[in-house]
DNA sequence: TATGAATGAGTTTTCATTCAT
DNA sequence: AATGAATGAAAACTCATTCAT
């Protein structure tokens, strides 16, 4: 009783949420997600009580989806370069296979829908990450920073490079390399 | 003529705007705007056609106030360094100032309704900047990238510090010390 | 389903677009038409998607209403002349009885925002009638004529002799019989 | 002072009134209306206290103009069946050359902003050829008619075949002569 | 006299949410 | 639980008219 029965439904709905709000932002009517979820304009508030409270589910379950394919295949063992250059292949990769999600994620992110406590919650996945790095930061290779801000810089250099990828595709591998050049340069003591 | 367009009345509009769209987003309603800037509902519409017309020009005035913010001052015979760091230091110091505005661009950034366009006419504007570092590039301190690149990465690290100085405003200093490494790493050869 | 769409409603709209379009044109407001059918203004919508579906389905609906009450009790065997006098006093009867729809049909049919489709599906209902009539035109008591002719003769007269019943109603059978006098003479060989 | 300067402009507006209300109905906006005039939005208002002034006065005005080519040439010494015809043949060439000040009419003719008086006004013009015709009457070759109707008659017959013209441009001299088989068939005694 | 900026009521349509079925 | 008809408060935009210039 406390979650809905069908979790197919209730993943159809966010996936009908995310194409939406990519192509149409925060305010893409909940009766088109509905509609592209395959259920009726009421069945929707079953599922989430309200349209706000849909998109901060949104918000987190894109976050989530994006830090497990970011974390995939890490490279326990590898020096902290070339580990830092798998987060930042993946995290690419990732936002180049998934463009709808990646642009939702941006609309939420400028949303003042999605409250402070979704966008902590959301934040703390990616503290985890960066603890993964603890070993570069005390070996002096990382430069130490405020908190969170090493998650936030690959945030934001990765979707500004996705964007530059978005308007010229061709370059990819390109942009991918000039970009880490970026990146490392941006977190790393040199 | 039987009266003028108000120029007056034109910069109160932009400005409603301005403080509407950072708090509401794009879809603040022209009958709010029209409000707080003292004008009737039918009056907006005067001085812009349609609401996507003054979210367009709304953006374009804000890059370029932002622009001419941070050439201010510009010390054309310092270092490579001192003077990416004054470039640095003023968008930083705009953004802190003009909490709105930059709340406003982003919005404006994210939404489809800011043309393709206007886009390239608000990037024109730092590629100016950018040409001001042309020495910069010859002598080898910083590094070659591709096009647009430096200003994109200017604009999305100015904004995730500014960010972080959003929500813990005592730590300015620290953030925007911390930031211009980051910034300095990131465009840099090292 | 959750409720069926009401059909007492859609008349109810129907009626009421009737009433409004007779007495303001077709710029009637379609929140004051929701109004008199006793309905929210959104639920109008959902009816009928936009104004201008509304108005042409108002329209066919009005000429099925005509082309019934003009057929009704048609004598199939009597003379040809007896069976145009049957059409014509039917016409006149519907129209003096139902002052507001003629009008309306009247409005409609100057209107831009019925389309030519409609038009053509109105139509086709009154050459049926045309039909009846078969024989007259074989007989050679009707003129042969333009294709549609004879039925836009008869609904042109009736409306010119039903204005003129509007205008002076105590002389309404005085109309009737100096008309068909006219409409005869108009249609039939002489 | 009572009338206005310039004759020239005020037929200016007439003429561009003419041409939006046949396209765009009654609700053509005196915006509009001034535009295409080649005047400012606030001189109409000059010229025509209100925009049912001008609607009003564009009626008659149109009246006056159809009703002038109607009698233009009539053959007085002719036979009462050539003078109809020729009253006929007159009508179809105004609606034919004057496409736009013909449904300018009709959309006038079916709006309530036209007042009674100027329909009774406008219908005194034709009153006046009506007249042309009292030998007809008298000698018993045209029919015995409530008054009026015959004018009446003439205006909504040859306003048929100009629809059928308009939908069918190829053969107007094959409307234009069923047409006055029609009409003459419904105003003579046979 | 001519102008056109300014107005605010009015227009059609959208939409999150509720609730009868 | 699932449905979709019903709602009415917005939303963007239009327009006849006024009036300062």
């Amino acid at each position: 009783m406390a979650r809905p029965l069908s979790e197919e439904k209730r993943n159809a709905i966010l996936a009908a949420a995310a194409e939406a709000v990519a192509s149409l932002g925060v305010s893409a009517s909940t009766a088109k997600i509905a509609k592209d979820a395959g259920i009726a304009e009421g069945t929707l508030f079953v599922y989430f009580p309200t349209k706000d409270d849909l998109l901060n589910e949104l918000y987190l379950a894109l976050k989530a989806d994006m830090r497990a394919a970011i974390a995939a295949g890490y490279p326990t063992e590898a020096s902290v370069k070339e580990r830092c250059e798998h987060l930042w292949n993946q995290s690419i990769d990732w936002g180049a296979k998934n463009p709808a999600k990646r642009k939702a994620i941006r609309q939420l992110g400028v949303s003042d829908k999605v409250t402070e406590a979704s966008r902590k919650t959301g934040m703390a996945a990616f503290r985890d990450i960066q603890s993964m790095l603890e070993e570069g930061f005390r070996s002096g290779i990382l430069r130490q920073q405020p908190k969170d801000m090493l998650s936030a810089t690959t945030e934001v250099l990765t979707d500004m490079v996705l964007e530059f990828i978005h308007r010229d595709p061709g370059n990819i591998e390109n942009y991918r390399r000039a970009g880490f050049q970026t990146y490392w340069g941006a977190i790393s003591n040199n």
